[in-house]
DNA sequence: AATAGAAAATGATCTGGATCAGAATAAAAA
DNA sequence: TTTTTATTCTGATCCAGATCATTTTCTATT
C-alpha cells in the first residue's frame, strides 16, 4: 500500500504566526494578562483533567500533547516553537483541560489568560479566523497521524517519524537526536524492543547512522519510500 | 484497563447550532449563496483531493467522514444532522478536501459557497468563535476516537461503538440498525468476520438482541463495562 | 418457485508484533 | 575505581486478530 499520509509527528512545514492579527491595543492587553514561563526537559506544562485557567503558546523548545490512558498515553502530536496549547479549553461548558503536555526539552512558554484570549476571539473577527486556520493546520495535522498509526506497519511508522524529525524538527539531515528508544516507542505506538529492532535493521542497511546523540539520515529517499508503502 | 474515552462514533452530546449568530442580513447572504442537495445512501457528498468550492453542512441524514488509503481507509468520524463538513478546506492555500464524505441514509445538505463562508468568518467575530467552537466539538471527539482504535481491542470497540449508536446517533434503547458487519468492521478498524464473531459473543451471552434490521441494547451497563475495560 | 448474489457464520491457519527473560553496554553515582 | 542503575540489544515464546476457505442463511431477481 502506498500511503499519502507522511505525518507521524504532526508538524506543519509552514506554521501561522497569531498576534499580528491583534491590534496594538489588544497585544497590550495579552502582554498585560500573560506569564511566561521555562519549563525544564521533561516537566509537565499541563495535566489532564487540571482546571484550564490559561491558554499556552510556546515560544521555545518542543513538547508532546498526549492523551493519559490507565495502562499507556497516546501522543497526539508533537508541538514545537510556536504552538498553541489547549484550545479544546476554550470549549464552552469545558474548563479543564483535556491532554496533558510534556516538554521534551527546555521550552518557554507564555502562560496566557483564558478569558482575556477568549474575549479577544468574540472581539476580533481576524484574530479569530486566524486561530480557526491555526486550528485547521492541527486537525490536518492529526488525521495524518490517526491514519499513520492505524495503517502502517512497524518499519513504515519508524521511517515516518525519522522523516518528520528530519524535515519538520530539526530541519537538517544530522541532527541531535534526544530522543530514547522507549520514547520513540511511546511516539510510534509501538513496544521499545520494536523500536530497537527497527532501528537496527536501519543500521544495517546503511539508512541512518547514530553516533552518541546524533543522529544522521544517511538516505531519505529510502526511508520515504518504506514510509509510503507502509 | 479502564478507560475514560468512550467515543469511538465521534458524536458529541450536545451540538452547537452555527447560523443563529449571523445577522439577518448575513444569513440572507447565506441564503442567497447556498443550494441544498439530497443525496442518496451510499452517494458522495464530497471526494478526497476534489477542489472545495463550498462548505458543506448536513440537515438531515447520516454520513461518514474518512481518509482513503490505498489499502483501506479510515474512518474520521460519523456525521450527524448539523455537522459542519469542509472546515480543513479553509485553510490558507488548501483548497482541495481533505477527506471523503459518503451517506449512510439519505441525507439532506446545503452546500454554502466557501468565499462567502470566509468573508463572514472574518467579518462576524461570534460567527468565527462558534464555528471555532464547533471545531473544538470536532477536536475532542476525533482525538477520543483515536485513542479508542488505539487501545481498546475487539471486544471494546464493538462495545464502544453500540453505545455510541444507542446514546448518541439513534438515543433509545432499540433501534433501526442499518449497518452491515462490514460497514461496522471499516467504523472500528477490524476484520469482518472479527465483528460477527464478537456480535455473536454480545447476542449469546445476552447483551443484544437483533432481529432482521432492529437492533436492541439489553445489557447497556455490561456493555459500557466492556467498552471501558477496552 | 428457482436461481443468483449478498451477507452472515464458522473453523483452520497464519503472522505481525507484543511480551518475557536474559545479556551486553553505557551512564550515573558512590 | 567500583557499584548501581538505566538503556540497548538479542533470542524465544506467545497471542490477538487478520486472512483464508467453506458453509449457511438471507435477500433480491428473473
Amino acid at each position: 500500500m502506498t500511503c499519502k499520509f507522511n505525518n507521524t509527528c504532526t508538524i506543519f512545514n509552514k506554521n501561522l504566526t497569531l498576534f499580528d492579527e491583534l491590534s496594538l491595543e489588544q497585544q497590550k492587553l495579552i502582554e498585560a494578562n500573560k506569564v511566561t514561563v521555562t519549563y525544564k526537559k521533561g516537566e509537565t506544562i499541563c495535566k489532564q483533567g487540571a482546571f484550564a485557567s490559561h491558554i499556552m503558546h510556546i515560544k521555545k523548545g518542543l513538547a508532546k500533547v498526549y492523551l493519559e490512558g490507565d495502562a499507556s498515553n497516546l501522543i497526539l502530536k508533537i508541538a514545537p516553537s510556536n504552538s498553541l496549547i489547549g484550545m479544546p479549553a476554550i470549549y464552552e461548558g469545558n474548563n479543564t483541560f483535556i491532554y496533558s503536555v510534556t516538554t521534551y526539552t527546555e521550552s518557554t512558554v507564555d502562560l496566557i489568560d483564558m478569558k482575556v484570549f477568549k474575549d479577544l476571539l468574540q472581539e476580533n473577527a481576524k484574530f479569530a479566523f486566524r486561530t480557526l486556520n491555526i486550528m485547521n493546520e492541527n486537525i490536518i495535522q492529526i488525521y495524518g497521524r490517526f491514519f499513520c498509526l492505524s495503517n502502517k506497519q512497524l518499519h513504515g511508522r519508524i521511517a515516518d517519524i525519522l522523516m518528520c524529525l528530519k524535515d519538520r524538527v530539526y530541519k537538517k539531515n544530522k541532527f541531535e537526536f534526544s530522543f530514547s528508544r522507549s520514547e520513540l516507542a511511546e511516539l510510534t505506538n509501538m513496544s521499545t524492543e520494536s523500536v530497537i529492532r527497527v532501528m537496527k535493521n536501519f543500521k544495517d542497511d546503511g539508512l541512518i547512522h547514530q553516533e552518541n546523540k546524533t543522529l544522521q539520515i544517511l538516505n531519505p529517499d529510502m526511508l520515504n519510500k518504506i514510509s509510503s508503502l507502509g
